[in-house]
DNA sequence: TAGATTGTTAATCGATTAACAATC
DNA sequence: TAGATTGTTAATCGATTAACAATC
């Protein structure tokens, strides 16, 4: 297990995921060329990714349904409860304290933090809302692996900092800053507009008569 | 203008005009150097993407300031204003109709759908929020180049549809659920979830002694 | 001029695809 | 057995990097 893994590779991995969380019940096996299908993927690239982790599938058989969600779910570290903080309570925060997939998936959101003194000690989506001073304590001391910064750009990375101080292991931010983690913390950053822009981009250079994308 | 463009590429230079922006008021002249180290990527790489679109540099100069990013706002189509519905009046879709990154950049939100009588009818930052079945008849009518789908998964394929035959041109879907479009029509997804699982994933291949990414 | 920097070509690197022996 | 399918190797493809002539 020392291959690196391709970011590109962690995309797929998470489509084949939901494909195979979308099997019609009472699947037992699939190919990798029915994963394929699903997913908009090449078979042999599914099974060159998957064999990046290991080897799941029997030859002229397929993969066990269940076996390879259960082993998809460990290689994205979901298999355990993992602890998440979230930082910014405002619209962006609230939606993402309301979603529901997260808990599906393993990934919990235990605390909020905001400096509105008309926020903090109030409880929202039943996660309590804290004063943004204690976030590096609540890191330190209660289990909190992964962070989401959804913060205006001026303060993402003083919280960032904080969370680090308290020994986060990843962060997530939303904020549309350029923020600077220490080496072993992992980072993404996106931003809501983000996604939209490229979306724009992808309409503006298709009508200009490239090729798709 | 007919060489194929990577999707990374876009990534890059949405990147570029984002360091563009924050670029210290007074900076006339830019390096490829400069914006390398901005945005983490390498001078070769910065003056390849762009050369993608054109010569916007002098040897022995470097970029105009002003007019680097005037290319890459015209490459993204955002010179003029592009008309964006969003159909989902939820959690996300509020924080999307509240976010201000959008008018800056171009994309007006003249339209919010939903199918809930409690919304219908009324605004929700500045924007109006119809029943979605006046969401065909509004693309195809009032300009509407690009929609957001905010609605629950069951239902995203129905309103893309809809969008489709108002002649959409671009659909950005947040739905944890697969949709498709007929070709020509530009589709990106994403949703709450991805972006944490990828995070929670990257954390637990880092933890298990792998390169980082 | 000398120093700096672009745009582009060639070289390297890595990822995808195709093919197939091994296996059920 | 015959048909199907994996895991992996080799071949292809594309993207990144390095190098440098051209230019200011």
């Amino acid at each position: 297990m020392h291959k690196r893994v391709p970011d590109v590779v962690v995309l797929r991995l998470a489509a084949y995921r939901r494909a195979l969380r979308e099997f019609p019940a009472g699947s037992e096996r699939v190919s990798s060329g029915a994963l394929a299908a699903r997913t908009g993927y090449s078979a042999a690239q599914v099974r060159k990714d998957l064999s990046l982790f290991g080897q799941f599938g029997q030859p002229g058989v397929g993969y066990s349904v269940v076996a390879l969600e259960r082993e998809l779910v460990r290689i994205f570290g979901l298999d355990r409860e993992r602890r998440v903080a979230l930082v910014g309570v405002g619209n962006l925060g609230s939606a993402l304290l309301a979603y529901n997939g997260f808990r599906e998936a393993g990934l919990r959101i235990v605390a909020a933090f905001d400096v509105d003194p008309r926020k903090v000690g109030g409880v929202i989506a039943g996660v309590p809302v804290r004063h943004v001073d204690e976030l590096e304590g609540a890191v330190a001391g209660e289990n909190i692996e992964l962070a989401m910064i959804t913060v205006p750009a001026a303060a993402a990375q003083g919280v960032v900092d904080a969370a680090v101080r308290g020994g986060i292991k990843g962060v997530l931010n939303f904020a549309p800053a350029v923020v600077r983690v220490p080496e072993g913390v992992m980072l993404r950053s996106t931003h809501l507009g983000a996604e939209l822009e490229r979306l724009s981009c992808l309409v503006n250079l298709s009508l200009a008569g490239r090729d798709e994308l």
